[in-house]
DNA sequence: CTCCTATCTTGACAGTGTAAGGATATGGGC
DNA sequence: GCCCATATCCTTACACTGTCAAGATAGGAG
């Protein structure tokens, strides 16, 4: 992680990851319209043409970044399902509860993942990533009961709707409830959504 | 009017809102990260440095857009309503409606005005037009009986979130159906989030 | 007609993304 | 130990961007 305190080696020797995790500081500083590849290198040490040969241009940058994203993000929902009931209902709201926690701690490369046109969705990577990450709150809504697209539209729309006002802080009286008290109200939210409910 | 055979007269006549119209076309040909200033500039037939009189810079452009952008989506908003029953519930999801109908029909304008932070929330003009316009539907809850921050965060999020997944044309399976078919499938979904139902 | 002011243009500057070619370190074959 | 093939990183250069300063033009008041 952190190289040498001497003058910078030549070889960095993990620079792209150094890269991936200066772009996401800077995305969270600066934020996402004034986002500019030479400040990540300057953040890294490195020269501003040192990112080309790792990612090529600025859309391989950010295209690899939301990969990553929407990795981290399928294991939020993981996370909270772990530690959830086991019954498809109560893990289909925590599949939206770790999808909201997601947007809360990370809202930049939240809007990045999703409200961006700069990372390409035909790579690979990062299209079977993103897929993989959005269609599985939609795959829990089946094991819920959910037979009808609008089952699956309205699960998803309201994680995605609450997701999107908390990460941008227009929902100020939800917000600034303390995390307890929040998750509750979330929750109960979410279940209006459900099949059935 | 348009005297265009001989080159371009000296003074334009209406560059403000001519500049207004050229920056939305740029933002829905070209996308958000890509829109420039000399682009809309050379569009709207001018000199690069012409929309600085009468916006400053680049930041005052977008805050005026957004601005006019808030207007006339709650214009969206009121069009339904004006063609729903009267009763508080149907108005309710009828302003839903047009939240939608506004970000379907100008997408990359939507995304300005609710994930971007170039316009200047703070600028008067814009801070009223973006208050007026996401309370309306707050508002709308109330009059159909909501009584809690849940009532009003769930329509809103609902809606919100409808609107952005459409958007980003992401609920394929919504986007595709015939507008009526769509608009039934839209409303059975936004009343899963009415208080009572 | 003269001059004033708002409007628009031209020219310049720093900062940006990207491509081309030069510099340096690393590791394998000898 | 030596040498060089390769991956890695740097320097230079160019077109484009937003913004500022100064000049040009038009329309209206007196």
């Amino acid at each position: 992680m952190q190289d040498a305190a001497p003058p910078r080696p030549y070889h960095h020797g993990d620079l792209r990851s150094a890269l991936l995790s200066a772009a996401e500081a800077e995305l969270a500083e600066r934020g996402m319209e004034a986002f500019s590849l030479r400040s990540v290198a300057k953040r890294a040490g490195v020269s501003h043409a040192a990112p080309a040969h790792h990612f090529g241009d600025a859309q391989g940058l950010l295209t690899a970044l939301a990969a990553e994203g929407f990795r981290q993000f399928l294991a939020a929902q993981s996370a909270r399902e772990a530690v959830a009931e086991s019954d498809p209902a109560s893990q289909l709201v925590a599949a939206g509860m770790g999808y909201i926690d997601f947007a809360m701690a990370r809202p930049t490369l939240f809007r990045l993942m999703w409200q961006s046109n700069r990372p390409d969705f035909d790579i690979p990577d990062l299209g079977k990533a993103a897929r993989a990450a959005f269609h599985h709150l939609v795959d829990q809504v089946a094991k819920a009961g959910g037979e009808t697209t609008a089952d699956e539209a309205a699960v998803w729309a309201l994680a995605h709707g609450l997701a999107d006002l908390l990460a941008s802080n227009r929902l100020r009286g939800v917000g600034a409830l303390d995390p307890a008290a929040r998750d509750e109200m979330l929750a109960g939210i979410i279940r209006r959504a459900l099949p059935g409910a």
